[in-house]
DNA sequence: ATAGGTGCAAAGCATTTGCCGCGGT
DNA sequence: ACCGCGGCAAATGCTTTGCACCTAT
């Protein structure tokens, strides 16, 4: 049977080439928050008749319908990420590039009070900590320059991990 | 006597050339967030002798003596705005693009019990709020694509309000 | 059969940079 | 005079697209 993002796509009524069938095990197997030609290597592994430009297409695809969501943390490349896993944020080690996520019911009450206090409602909201671990000499790494707010380094494409 | 911005150049002792002065001025009297763009636009109507490369070098150069702040609202361009202002975040309407600033000291205080519970000090951190306004009917905007989450609308250039 | 998907290479955008003449200090 | 700056155009890096062929349904 397919794998769990498949059958997103088959529920949508998308149709089903070998390509996307890759892409979404791909998906569905990823712990982290790959970005495209992260993907586009991990899928190539797999099949190797894949393009990175249906990789583009598809991932875009996905996200337009709701399947996956895209992030931006920064270093000019978008990520991306299966929906559901509810409502988390993310916290990223500007020393490793290493992404935690984590939620907090508390923090979303004091969001949605400040949204009204200003006479909205919120659609959506992102929240990023760049953060340095406790008590821990740090090794900088390597920058290229581009995009998003702190200027954090770049994140290295798989050393995500998950801290629910 | 120069702009406020231009001050904290010279204080910095940075050479102040004429397209400089312009581009400090610009920036000292902009209540928005511009894009390069934008800010290339008001600063060539005061001085038409400024190439775009200068602006984009110019915004980089501050941004890295702490004179402005980088800011990515989703749209693929990056947008400026002077430092100081203490810490405060970003309401964006999802129907008209416009920026709301708003600070939340309580808010503060919860992120930073969040990292800390993870193992992390926060070095800055980021959150926008993508919000629509209550009880209005929307009238969407067009869109390009690119860049960001909550793939939003584009905001538009200068409609940014304040409100502290 | 046929609407839609895919590969490839070219196009697009925002942003950066090499080169070289010019302008602050 | 000297070193940094600005203009211009070419180069980048990520992402999108036009076109011709291919394939699920």
């Amino acid at each position: 049977m397919g794998s769990r993002i498949e059958q997103a796509c088959v529920e949508r009524g998308l149709k089903m080439t070998g390509q996307r069938r890759v892409i979404a095990r791909v998906l569905s197997e990823a712990a982290d928050h790959p970005d495209v030609e992260e993907l586009y290597r991990r899928a190539s592994a797999l099949d190797g008749r894949i393009s990175i430009a249906t990789v583009y297409r598809t991932v875009r695809l996905l996200e337009e319908k709701g399947i996956l969501e895209r992030r931006d943390f920064g270093g000019g490349r978008a990520r991306y990420e299966p929906t559901e896993h509810g409502h988390h944020h993310h916290l990223i080690d500007v020393d490793t590039g290493r992404v935690i996520e984590f939620e907090d019911p508390e923090h979303e009450r004091v969001l949605k009070a400040i949204a009204a206090r200003l006479g909205f409602s919120i659609v959506s909201h992102r929240l990023q900590l760049f953060g340095r671990k406790l008590e821990a000499a740090a090794a900088p790494r390597p920058s290229r320059r581009r995009s998003s707010e702190p200027r954090a380094d770049q994140p290295a494409a798989d050393t995500d991990e998950l801290a629910r």
